[in-house]
RNA sequence: GGCCCCGUGGUGUAGCGGCCUAACAUGCCACCCUGUCAAGGUGGAGAUCGGCGGUUCGAAUCCGCUCGGGGUCGCCA
């Protein structure tokens, strides 16, 4: 090693020890006759002194300059009381070289790496060998190493097997686009990259493994948003003979370690609260609430049922529901404001905002004189609104009513101030019905996964009302964001058959598309379930920061391309040829 | 695919019809400087304003198209 010694490590009782660094010159001050460079490493930084004690070294620290990668060898001092520096964890010691050699020497940089700005991502990413030794970038990735590390040895020590599997697999036609890899051995066929490993952990299950877990890359070829990339992390995880309480309480206590080991925030709530799917959805409009504030829904159709405002009597006629929210203390809210959030309902399907301001003075409202006094009072004894508080109305159709409140909600959370960075709020959402009605396929589909088992009393429902099956599924939600889900499975063959005919699936397609886990069943399959938890997205949440990319090594850039490696690009047309494949004339390249 | 926002020296911004022969900060280069830690001082180089076309006597500034980036809806767990 040409190094002994990291920079970040050096403390006061390194004092007097003779040690050979090697790193990168993170930032210099040159003041003639002595000059100081802070030298980087992967540990840190510590201050290297240069002085005329030795003219050699100090003409070589006048030449270099930030980001030159330079070795030292030298003597670590403690400094003097008025010379520390408090700011850096190094601060009471600084190295005197007496030899400093240049390993290679840089360019200036194409963006700060010594302090944090705000560089344009495109930039960031094509240089990401850069931009990743700035030690805020660093710090996330290698707290994801350090996550990743803890999840492993929790799993093993509690006899799970950590098991690849294939990234080349079959497609299938359920769930989101597919990536595709032309087979060169079988022209005109194709593999498709994993969304997950879904029937492969399940077989693993029957094979007999009993407990298994896998980071697994998982891809889906959609749009990116914010917190969505093309591939993304999953521990897929997955065990036998159990309940979905016993892999509920694992993730539980894998995840409440993690958050105390490694969050700054701080969680909400011990255990993790369990929300049923439809109460969350009468409460929040949305199945992954962020508990970190509430403004829960208030039905006050009860308060309006006779009401002589036809927007109210009208929803409520059509079979809709009129619902509020409380925002205490708002009453005054301005127009602005107000006209702003009604904008924001209609994004959510609303055709308005109906509002009450409930001012020392007055009922401030435009809809007040459609209210008589009893309403008003109903409307406050239902939502407990008191004076001050605003209340926030939508009428309309269930659905309508969620959505549009929901991004009522979501947006006073965030105008309001009421997300707390530092808290962890964790809740788990249950009882989600099995299926729903595509009305346009004529077809009932999964709301989660075609694999999902059912409770065993809904079993009849499956013939007589399949909207009311609840499956056995089970979502784990952090701060209105899904961070993972699973299910305990449909284990016989007679079942999945059943569910899968219902989605539309002939037998033929179902032996076409999924005889592998079909016949699977059939011998013996155990008991089973798992979950799959967003490994990203849990790290966007330890770290603090709304941009997925920043948890990622080599992330693509939202465009769904890669501006380090410049892919995807075009290929030559003899490897074309061997694929047995001819681009069309509409193709872009 | 729809919608919104952005694109000015290396980086981050300002300028939003003539005052722009494009400003500021920082970085960069040179010189001075022995205790700084975003070192300091003096001087200097550096962008024709993403691209194309148009409007205008005149465009970084207005319009259209286009390319690139970010966000969002659709899509997707």
């Amino acid at each position: 090693m040409l190094k002994d010694t990291y920079c970040g490590d050096l403390r006061p009782s390194d004092a007097g020890r003779t040690v050979r660094l090697a790193g990168w010159v993170h930032r210099r001050r040159d003041h003639g006759g002595l000059t100081f460079i802070d030298l980087r490493d992967s540990h840190g930084i510590v201050q290297l002194v240069f002085n005329a004690d030795n003219q050699a070294t100090q003409d070589v620290a006048h030449r270099v300059r930030g980001e030159w990668c330079i070795a030292v060898e030298g003597e670590v001092r403690e400094r003097a009381a008025e010379t520390v520096n408090p700011n850096m964890p190094t601060g009471q010691v600084e190295v005197y070289p007496s030899s400093c050699q240049v390993l290679n020497e840089s360019p200036t940089p194409p963006f700060y790496i010594n302090e944090p700005a705000d560089v344009d991502e495109l930039l960031r990413l094509k240089y990401r060998y850069l931009d990743l030794r700035r030690p805020e970038v660093a710090e996330s990735i290698r707290l994801r190493h350090e996550v990743v590390r803890y999840i492993r040895t929790f799993l093993c020590d509690r006899d799970f097997a950590e098991i690849e599997t294939p990234t080349l697999i079959k497609s299938t036609p359920e769930g989101a686009r597919d990536f595709l890899v032309p087979s060169r051995m079988r022209p005109g066929q194709f593999f498709a990259l994993p969304q997950s490993p879904q029937i492969l952990k399940e077989l693993l299950m029957v094979a007999g493994f009993e407990k298994y877990f896998q980071l697994a890359r998982c891809y889906r070829d959609e749009d990116f948003r914010a917190n969505r990339v093309a591939e993304h992390t999953q521990l897929d995880l997955e065990m036998s003979f159990v309940t979905e309480d016993d892999v509920m309480g694992l993730v539980e206590e894998l995840y409440t370690e993690i958050a105390k080991r490694f969050a700054k925030a701080t969680l909400l709530a011990e255990p993790f609260p369990r929300l049923d799917y439809e109460d969350c959805m009468a409460r929040y409009g949305i199945d992954r609430p962020d508990l970190r504030f509430g403004l829960e829904f208030v039905d006050i159709s009860a308060a309006v049922a006779s009401s002589g405002f036809q927007v109210f009597a009208g929803a409520l006629a059509a079979g809709g529901q009129v619902k509020a929210i409380r925002v205490p203390g708002q009453a005054e809210m301005s127009r602005k404001e107000i006209d702003s959030l009604t904008e924001v309902a209609k994004s959510g399907g609303a055709k308005g905002l109906a509002w009450i301001g409930l001012t020392a003075a007055e009922v401030r409202s435009p809809i007040a004189k459609f209210l008589t006094g009893d309403e008003l009072a109903a409307m406050r004894s239902l939502t407990g609104a008191e004076t001050g508080d605003m209340l926030l109305i939508v009428a309309d159709a269930r659905a309508t009513v969620a959505s549009a409140l929901h991004a009522v909600r979501d947006t006073l959370g965030d105008r309001l101030g009421l997300k707390d960075p530092d808290v962890l709020a964790f809740c788990w959402v249950t009882g989600f019905p099995l299926l729903e009605w595509r009305p346009e396929e004529s077809r009932w589909d999964a709301t989660h996964n075609p694999f999902s088992g059912f409770r065993e009393e809904d079993r009849a429902l499956l013939d007589t009302d399949p909207s009311k099956v609840i499956a056995k599924q089970y979502d784990l939600v952090l701060n209105g964001a899904e961070v993972g889900g699973g299910s305990v499975r449909i284990n016989n063959r007679a079942d999945q058959e059943k569910v899968l005919g219902m989605m539309g699936h002939s037998s033929e397609q179902q032996q076409e598309r999924f005889g592998v886990i079909l016949d699977a069943l059939e011998f013996g399959a155990p008991p089973m379930g798992g979950v799959g938890m967003g490994i990203d997205r849990l790290l966007m949440m330890l770290t603090g920061t709304d941009n997925i990319r920043d948890v990622i090594a080599f992330p693509k850039a939202s465009s769904g391309t890669d501006p380090l490696m410049s892919a995807p690009s075009p290929v030559d047309e003899a490897q074309l040829t061997e694929l047995g494949l001819a681009l069309r004339p509409a193709a872009k390249s």
